[in-house]
RNA sequence: GGGACCGUAGGGUAGCUUGGUCGAUCCUUUGGGCUUUGGGAGCCUGAGACUCCGGUUCAAAUCCGGGCGGUCCCA
């Protein structure tokens, strides 16, 4: 893939997912292709969630006193919020935020809902969209203005250690999620100076995407206390003691579906997993003039035994040439396409291709078929996971030199490296090298003898830098 | 935050430097018809564009200013 960002603009087009020519900078428009691919993802997603989590949906406006509530949260957030200040001709009393992200929503209500240690844990989610004013150049999907599918998750718990615990349940929820997506992640922990405004702590997922740069696909801040004591979130503990609740807060964006994209997708366009593809099967019929509704009535004959066992199966019967079906089908990236025509009828076969390495296989139509199908996609699915993984395992490198980071990730590469731990050595790292430290990925015992990559005290940390999105 | 470039049918482009020959090129797309269909078919016949506002000029796709939109680079 020689230009990423072209192949991905294009793709997005030619695959049906979204169209940007809407004439508003950094929204665009879901098309059927991208929202049915858009609303598996999010079935995967509230799966997950529901098993621990409950789903709400809190209103799009936030009052202005409310969101400048929070100090350091809304200087984070003061550049980049849209405002709502006339209704009809006239100027509102109180102007209103549209949210870019809802915790200053939330948690004025959550004070009202938390009286007591028996209404702890709260887990809520809500999957909404958010609005945010960015006045850098803005790309389909991975920064936008309107991010229309944004999960975010905010719990209250009683103690720090619940808060915690809760923090690794949603690094776990994620991994099992990007997993099952086949979209390969780096976790670290993001330095303090790019910690979500507001919280104590940031843990991050970050992918590769085809170019080399990074891109933050979820987050899991545990938020400590600081809304809580803004926003008064207290209860009543067994002991009778009023006490401010432990918080976090989890988000995953339109940008899981940009990775998914670009982990899977080549030149020939999309290779999408099958738990999210609006087709696991097409079938492709070769029609001739002549026996053309037996071919069709065998299609159908197929489409019925596979959607038996839980498969999406399209036929596609337009009046083209099949070249172009293939092509097309390539292009969507539906995993198995199968291809029946006369000559395969009077064989008593089908000719099955994975979208993934282009392979053809006969099947045998009698012979136990969605099984073997059902056993191609599992191959499938693996060899995408695998295939992307590999990718992210080869674009990570280590180095002790300094020096040498700026040319390794001009490469392609994610460079890790021996970290002191100290901001401000952290800050001149970034500004010497010119590029953003993701965060903390790994701690090393105290006896390592690894010396920081700057300033050469005891390294406490590996940590990773890169070109970021 | 700073800078560079760009905007011509649904998509991609030629024309712009040197204003008039533009009734705007080519590919793709697309309606109708015939013929075809085992990896992007062919023929016939139609459809479809100068980003918006203002300025210069006898004359603007072409020059100037601004808006909107897009791409890229640097911080």
């Amino acid at each position: 893939m020689e230009n990423f960002s072209e192949w991905f603009h294009n793709i997005l087009e030619e695959a049906n997912i979204t169209d940007s020519r809407y004439p508003i900078k950094g929204m665009a428009i879901w098309m059927p292709y991208g929202f049915q691919i858009r609303k598996y993802t999010l079935e995967l997603l509230k799966e997950l969630l529901d098993k621990d989590n409950d789903e709400v949906l809190f209103p799009m406006l936030v009052p202005e006193k409310e969101l400048a509530k929070e100090g350091i949260h809304v200087k984070g957030f003061e550049d980049e919020v849209y405002w709502v200040t006339k209704g009809g001709q006239k100027d509102l009393n109180e102007q209103l935020a549209l949210r870019p992200t809802s915790e200053t929503a939330i948690y004025p209500m959550y004070s009202l809902w938390i009286r007591s240690h028996i209404d702890l844990p709260i887990k809520y989610y809500q999957i909404a969209n958010t609005f945010r004013y960015e006045t850098k150049h803005t790309r389909p999907l991975i920064r936008v203005r309107e991010i229309t599918t944004f999960k975010e998750a905010h719990t209250a718990h009683a103690t720090k250690k619940e808060a915690d615990e809760q923090v690794e349940d949603y690094i776990k929820l994620y991994k099992e999620f990007f997993n099952d997506l086949g979209i390969p992640y780096l976790i670290s922990k993001r330095p303090s100076w790019d910690t979500f405004p507001g919280a104590d702590y940031t843990m991050a997922f970050d992918t590769i995407m085809p170019d080399g740069k990074t891109l933050q696909i979820g987050t899991v801040h545990n938020l400590g206390q600081t809304f809580a004591k803004t926003f008064d979130i207290t209860f009543e503990d067994k002991d009778g003691e009023h006490k401010y609740v432990y918080q976090t807060c989890a988000g995953l964006s339109d940008r899981v579906v940009a990775a998914m994209i670009a982990s899977h997708g080549d030149e020939k366009g999309l290779s999408l997993p099958s738990m999210v593809s609006p087709n696991h099967v097409t079938i492709i019929p070769i029609l001739f003039k002549k026996g053309k509704e037996d071919v069709l009535n065998k299609c159908e004959n197929i489409k019925e035994q596979l959607e038996a066992v839980g498969l999406r199966v399209n036929i596609d019967d337009r009046d083209i040439r099949p070249g172009k079906k293939f092509y097309d089908w390539e292009l969507k990236g539906t995993p198995i396409k199968l291809e029946l025509g006369p000559r395969d009828l009077e064989n008593n076969i089908t000719i099955a291709m994975r979208r993934d390495n282009l392979e053809k296989v006969e099947i045998d139509l009698d012979d136990l078929l969605a099984d073997n199908i059902l056993n191609l996609i599992a191959k499938y699915d693996k060899n995408l996971n695998s295939k992307s993984w590999a990718f992210l395992e080869d674009h990570v490198k280590f180095t002790a030199d300094l020096n040498e980071v700026p040319k390794l990730i001009e490469d392609g590469y994610v460079v890790s490296f021996n970290w002191c731990g100290d901001d401000d050595c952290g800050k001149q790292i970034e500004e010497e090298t010119g590029y953003d430290i993701l965060g903390i990925y790994e701690e090393l015992d105290g006896e390592s003898g690894l010396k920081c990559i700057k300033d050469g005290e005891d390294a406490k940390y590996v940590a990773l830098i890169a070109k970021t999105y």
